[in-house]
RNA sequence: GGUGGGGUGACCGAGUGGCUAAUGGUAGCAGACUGUAAAUCUGCCGGGCUCUGCCCUACGUAGGUUCGAAUCCUACCCCCACCA
């Protein structure tokens, strides 16, 4: 039988795992956790990895726990950053973390026998009091074993504050709450949280007596060595209000030859033997690019749902195929960023200028003057030069649409309201 | 508390009185080439405008010297190292 690290493993999810863990997880369904810092209202795709391991522990029988951190959060995790970070307003937090809890319900099955459960460790650090956190976690651990910890380390020319010092200690209790209150036994990370993990397995150990495990993730980048979801228009989101499923969809059409296998075995649940065949036909014929049409589609698809992938499919199909004229304008614009502007504003000319700002195309009209001079745009496919140029009603498409384009890749459609 | 070093654009890092919106590299954007890939080459890369030019903002903060300062002076803030 395939057990949940046979399929971890196979399927890349792998960097490291503590000693134990293989042995305690091939003996059968386990509860795991894996936690959410709310540094954002949103997650993005480089979260995907996290949630599609809960979503195979789960797939496993086991019972996956989605913790948001609007307790850690107030601290702020050092690993991986080079300085100290500022610290975030409470009622920020909340937002960030309420937003959040939103997205991950969309992942995890919430029925069930091993129905997933969603923790905020807002509910139990808060209101942590500081003398009993002191004896009960701090005892646990010499300052000499948290000098070790490579977030610490890095830091001690920067310099790092007492409070994220402490921040192992505070996710170090996390692990030991869930642990106690609701019998978990593993929880799965980037790489970058090893060394607060394993603060967490050293102090369920000395408080309860008890072994509980960790497995990490390797670090993604992409085959260019760029941060992987760091592309585009910035970071890709999970959020459909920043990066439009249209969008979501051609961050994975356009992932590198090296990638995409890759790619498709964390972040779809196709079959293993599925991918190799797909593999096959993507080194037969690389330039069909059947494997990142999959692996887009897929990936949409599970974030967005079903229906929200088919028409990226067809959006992308109409932008770039040869079928143009005909592409259903309306379609278009449900699932690419849209801009909205009236019918007045039209009648009176609309500079180009400021209506790609306006699109998000361009961040000022400087850049987009320098953009047009260029020839990096295009309205409704014809490449425009003339920086001055102004819409009016006779560049409106199927009554109340004009597309903008950006380069090859980027589009947005100006929606004509009233 | 003392001594020394340092704070330059998204990042790294030059620049010690005018030629500096500030060399170079990275990242980013666009064009060519391609397969909506990679690599390569070219252009752009603080903001605004009535745009072969003009205006505003910017070299930790606040003042000062000077016709003119990122560059000199003063005070303050912050970081790092060593000492106490």
């Amino acid at each position: 039988m395939t057990t949940l690290i046979d399929t971890l493993v196979d399927r890349g999810f792998v960097q490291d795992v503590t000693p134990g863990a293989e042995a305690r997880l091939r003996l059968g369904a386990i509860t795991g956790y894996a936690g959410f810092d709310p540094t954002a209202d949103s997650l993005h795709v480089g979260s995907l990895v996290p949630i599609m391991g809960l979503a195979w522990l789960q797939r496993h029988g086991g019972t996956p726990i989605a913790l948001v951190g609007g307790g850690t959060g107030m601290v702020g995790d050092p690993s991986g950053k080079r300085h100290e970070r500022p610290v975030l307003a409470v009622d920020e937090i909340d937002r960030n973390s309420a937003a959040i809890e939103l997205q991950l319900r969309r992942f995890l099955a919430f029925d069930g026998a091993n129905a997933a459960r969603l923790r905020n460790n807002a509910d139990w650090l808060r209101d942590l009091r500081l003398m009993d956190f002191l004896r009960d976690t701090g005892k646990h651990f010499t300052v000499n074993y948290m000098l070790q910890k490579d977030s610490v380390k890095s830091r001690m020319d920067t310099g790092i504050s007492f409070t994220e010092f402490s921040y192992m200690l505070t996710q170090a209790h996390d692990y030991w709450h869930l642990h106690v209150t609701e019998g978990c036994e593993l929880q799965l990370g980037g790489s970058d949280q090893w060394g607060n993990i394993t603060a967490g397995i050293e102090l369920v150990s000395r408080r309860e007596g008890m072994q509980v495990h960790a497995v990490v993730f390797p670090l993604l980048t992409t085959a260019t060595g760029a941060k992987f979801g760091k592309s585009e228009s910035g970071n890709v989101w999970l959020d459909a209000a920043r990066t439009s499923p249209y969008e979501f969809f051609q961050f994975w059409l356009n992932a590198d030859d090296r990638d995409v296998e890759r790619f498709l075995k964390l972040f779809t649940f196709l079959p293993l033997d599925e991918i190799a065949h797909i593999m096959q036909a993507q080194s037969a014929e690389p330039a069909a690019r059947v494997a990142q049409r999959l692996l887009a589609r897929e990936a949409t698809a599970i974030v967005h749902g079903d229906d929200e992938a088919e028409r990226a499919v067809a959006a992308s199909a109409a932008v770039f195929g040869a079928g143009m004229g005909e592409a259903d304008y309306a379609a278009l614009a449900a699932t690419m960023p849209s801009c909205a502007v009236t019918r007045a504003e039209l009648a009176d000319g609309l500079a180009l200028t400021e209506v790609l700002v306006r699109a998000g195309l361009a961040s000022s009209k400087s850049e987009a003057r320098r953009g047009i001079e260029g020839r990096g745009f295009s309205v409704n496919g014809e490449a425009e030069t003339d920086v001055n140029r102004r819409l009016a009603a006779a560049d409106v498409r199927q009554e109340r649409f004009i597309l903008l384009r950006k380069g090859k890749k980027h589009h947005a459609m100006l929606v004509v309201d009233g």
